[in-house]
Formats: structure tokens, sequence, C-alpha cells
DNA sequence: CCGGATCCAATCCGATACTG
DNA sequence: CAGTATCGGATTGGATCCGG
């Protein structure tokens, strides 16, 4: 469902701004968490909050944004005698998550050289 | 030359720690640049600065010396008569640039999608 | 329940000047 | 050439209070 296999180079320029770019959308501190936090369903604000461990409401209100903005996520009123919003992934957060796992897989299995790494370093200065 | 194709699945929780923890080390503003750069091949320090724009020669000593306490590069002093630092991506950062360039190839397949989800954003709200 | 608004501390980062 | 040291503005982000 991924919008194309597209032209498999890129330019060396064209891979530095799109990285930048895309760092810039998700690189912060609570993007990616909630992301992944929503790829289980949609939720509400609160239960999000809950969820996204030690994410106070006002990161979390900025984060929903920015997402909304960049069109990740959606966000739907659903009137009720209270309030209640429901945010949810939209097809394009959920190809987004593509990536961002093949990355967190790659971190994850390798995480054992970046530990050794830093004792050796560590040891030698 | 990758690890190991390791197991495909992960925990939720997992990925989690694993995409904060990579987020983390190179989520800041100029690592990824500079392992683009490196990525040429091995290259001295004000060399380097002239081919990232814009970093402070402050920065990017800070972004080496993290690079190089993970174990994406290598600083090796050459004496000479002059002073001679040259950096150069270990074979760890090798591989951390497989998964950045996956994700940079997704960036700019679909900068066009994030570029209509903000133009709705702005004329809906 | 879902936030917005404000204050404040910590951190980031660029500019500048200096060293071996 | 390859950094280090210090200052200060800008940004980040948590705590708290307030409102619909």
């Amino acid at each position: 469902m991924k919008p194309e296999p597209v032209e498999p180079e890129l330019s060396p320029a064209e891979i530095c701004r799109s990285v930048g770019e895309v760092l810039d959308q998700i690189g912060d501190k609570w993007t990616v968490l909630v992301m992944r936090t929503l790829a289980a369903g949609p939720i509400r604000f609160n239960e999000l909050a809950r969820r996204v461990p030690g994410v106070s409401r006002k990161m979390l209100t900025a984060t929903l944004r920015r997402l909304e903005c960049d069109g990740f996520i959606t966000r739907t009123q659903i009137p009720t005698r209270q309030s209640w919003v429901e945010y949810a992934l939209t097809q394009l957060g959920r190809d987004l998550l593509g990536p961002i796992t093949v990355l967190a897989e790659w971190a994850f299995a390798n995480r054992g050289r970046v530990l050794e790494a830093r004792a050796r370093f560590s040891e030698r200065s």
C-alpha cells in the first residue's frame, strides 16, 4: 500500500534534505512514542497521556497538533455529554511507521555493539 | 553484511525503547548530516566543517565526540608537521546509514503528501 | 474530559576569542 | 590545523493554574 517503489537512487543532497526534514518532524522527544501508542488503534487524549509514560499534557497537546498538521493523525470530536476527542493514525501515519520500525529493529539488534563501543571509549579515555 | 536478519517480531515496548534510544543518538541537528558527509570517505575536521553547511566548530566537535563514543566513527591522529585528524565511519556507522536511508527515501517519496496535509490543515483552521 | 496560558528552569547552540 | 572556553540568546519542556 506504499505509494510507489520510486527511483531507488537518490542524490546525497536529496538524502540530506529529506532526512533533515523528517527528523525535524519526528526526532523530538515524544512524537514516535505517541505514534507507536496510536498504532494499537484510536484512543482518547487522557488515555493516551496515561499510556505514554512521563509526557505532560502540554507536550502531548503540542505533539498531537503537529502530527495532525502534518497529516499523520486525525483528531475527531465525538459530542457526548462529556468532552470526547479521539486520535487515530491516518494512512500516511501508518506508512511512516514502516521506516521507523526498520530503524527501531536495527537499534534493537545492534544495541550490544553500541554498548561495547561505549565501554571501550570510556576505558580508553 | 548486516549482523543478522534477527527475529522479525519485536514487542511494542521494545520498539519504543529502541527507537527512543536511537533517536536520542541521531535525532539532533547535525549527527545525520555529519554521517552522510563521512559516507563519501575519511575526511579531516576543517574539511568536514566546510562540507556541512552552517555547523559551528563547537557543535561539530560535540557531534563527532558522541559518534566516536557510540562507535559510529573513528578519530585518527596522523602525526605530520601540521596537526592532522581524520574521521571515518566504522562498519557500525555504515550499517546505521542503511535504516537512515530508508527513512530519507520515504520522506522524499512522501513529501508531497505532507505538504498537502499542511495546506488542508491551515485552510481548515 | 480536553485542553490553553503562563511561568520558569534546563538545555541547546551560535558567536567570539583563545590555545597547542 | 584542530580544537577549547566562555557568554548569551533562543528553544525545550515541566509544573501549575485556568477555562469550556
